[in-house]
RNA sequence: GUCCCGUUCGUCUAGCCCGGUCCAGGACACGGCCCUUUCAAGGCUGUAACACGGGUUCAAAUCCCGUACGGGACGCCA
């Protein structure tokens, strides 16, 4: 059976690279039927809040991944959180000092980090030097009783440590080189490499996933392995995600946490199709457009390569601009941006949000930029005439757009049926035709020499007149302004 | 300083383990063409990469050695 896990530090917003860790995992669990949990990883009690490890739950679920055993949902291997397991890391820890592998040390962090400043001036290698290893059962007892602050630090064995990466092949270190890391610090928490281990051991994870920042301690935790007599599980280390900088993502490069991305107006299965193909490949060549189920179908974690790799808003886009035509989802978040702006009318609002996302969503790569783009779409301004001055110098086009006027005063609301009527009629009697007609009729309806197809924009101006949308003029009021002031 | 990891088009990558089918394939971006009243979309198409230097071999992106550059670890942070 297999069991994979993410292990987030409620440190702060779930970022873009970590995310990707948590999918991958939970990617490779669900391509194989196995289970996914989730485990807060809140040792440091300084920096850890609640409040973003309810935030983590949130982005997890707004991308589509779920879990099976969790700190909010429970499971056989409670409890999920690390704080809540402090007596099991010292239970463990008793043991291990018992058995030897584990021993007391009273050295203090001063003189250590002294030692460990001096050899690094002078451009040395440097390691606790053991001073602890082999105090005396008495020597132990007298510090203890002038409480002096201990912490439990593990015995490295000597000898090759070897393990399995999955992404990296075959790992090994000499053991000569690691310090007896602490185990228990003298608060009694944990430190990362002891709870990771004696957790990842007891929840019977096989496949541990995470960053390859983690690569170099993994010898330790190795060790840890051993010394608590539990099985191996495979690893597997995922590279670096780097921003158009190639330096590591961070603040700077913009928006980096998912709840930024949902809040720019994503859609989460552009968000969980992109961020997969960061690292990994399809087997499949073509088209890159895979919705969740395909890429737990073709998910492989020996496909997933060594090498960083740069976000790119682009691809993003690319992705997001597909998913917006063509996920169910995309109504629901489109309507509500539609209401948040303002854009929304009281009554037909079926018909217009079909005329949206059928003009203007294809035209956007998220929803926030929508409220824009119907502005820009939609709004009419006499004072800027730089981008229609080849119709204000036809005496034809303006004497067309008289008879324009003419047929739009006849009518209520102009449809598109009678816009391509009256298209006809002015084809007729102007002998205009194809760039010639329409380009006077765009430049009177909206002071521009682009913009979507008349056809479609005309029905959407007149809806949103009708209903008062941002002060949108009506085109029979638009014509006539245009005639007043150019014609 | 020591140890470890990484390096294929601008970007994400396939290929590398099991050398020839790779004068390197796909995707995004970019350019061109088509469609079209215009823009976008869509269809077609083009430009573009094996970090460098040695070796092994009939043959190297692929195997070996070295160099350079980038990253990480060496914490009572995770």
């Amino acid at each position: 059976m297999i069991r994979t896990r993410f292990a987030p530090s409620p440190t702060g917003l779930l970022h873009v690279g970590n995310v990707r860790t948590g999918l991958f995992a939970w990617l490779f669990a669900r391509n194989l039927g196995g289970s996914y949990l989730i485990r807060i990883e809140d040792t440091d009690q300084e920096r850890s809040e609640r409040q973003f490890e309810d935030q983590i739950y949130e982005d997890l679920r707004w991308l589509g991944l779920d879990w099976d055993e969790g700190p909010d949902i429970g499971g056989a291997f409670e409890p999920y959180r690390q704080s809540e397991r402090r007596e099991i890391y010292r239970t463990h820890a008793e043991h291990l000092i018992e058995k030897g592998h584990a021993y007391w040390c009273f050295c203090s962090e001063q003189e250590l980090d002294q030692a460990a400043e001096a050899a690094r001036q002078s451009g040395e290698f440097w390691k606790y030097p053991g001073t602890c290893r082999d105090l005396s059962k008495s020597d132990i007892q007298k510090r203890f009783a002038a409480n002096d602050p201990a912490v439990v630090r593990l015995r490295v064995r000597s000898g090759v440590i070897r393990f399995r990466d999955i992404v990296h092949g075959d790992m090994e270190f000499a053991s000569d080189v690691i310090s007896d890391p602490i185990l228990l610090r003298s608060d009694g928490w944990p430190t990362y490499n002891y709870a990771v281990v004696v957790d990842d051991a007891m929840m019977k994870i096989t496949h541990v996933i995470r960053g390859d920042d983690h690569l170099s301690n993994t010898p330790k935790q190795v060790l840890i392995y051993e010394a608590l007599d539990m099985p191996l599980p495979e690893f597997a280390h995922l590279s670096t995600i780097l921003g158009p900088d190639h330096t590591r993502l961070s603040k700077r490069h913009g928006a980096t946490a998912v709840s930024q991305f949902r809040e720019a107006g994503y859609l989460p299965e552009a968000m969980m199709n992109y961020i997969s193909l960061l690292g990994w490949s399809p087997v499949s060549e073509g088209s890159e457009i895979l919705p969740g189920d395909e890429l737990i179908r073709q998910f492989r974690l020996d496909r997933v390569n060594k090498s960083p790799a740069v976000f790119d808003t682009h691809k993003l886009n690319f992705i997001n601009r597909h998913y917006l035509k063509t996920s169910p989802a995309a109504g629901e978040l489109v309507s509500r941006e539609l209401q948040r702006s303002d854009w929304m009318p009281q009554a037909e609002g079926d018909s217009w949000m079909a005329m949206v996302m059928d003009t203007v969503v294809p035209t956007v790569d998220k929803v926030s930029e929508i409220p824009d783009r119907l502005t820009q779409m939609l709004e009419f301004s006499l004072e800027d005439s730089s981008d229609i001055q080849d119709t204000l110098g036809d005496s034809g086009a303006i004497e067309m757009l008289r008879q324009f006027l003419a047929e739009l005063d006849s009518r209520d609301q102009l449809t598109t049926a009678q816009f391509r009527e009256i298209a006809g009629k002015l084809k007729e009697s102007s002998k205009r035709k194809g760039k010639q007609l329409f380009h006077p009729v765009r430049a009177a309806l909206t002071m521009k020499s682009s913009g979507p197809e008349l056809d479609k924009l005309i029905p959407l101006i007149e809806t949103a007149a009708k209903y008062d949308l941002h002060h949108v003029a009506r085109c029979r009021d638009r014509v006539r302004d245009f005639l007043v002031r150019y014609g």
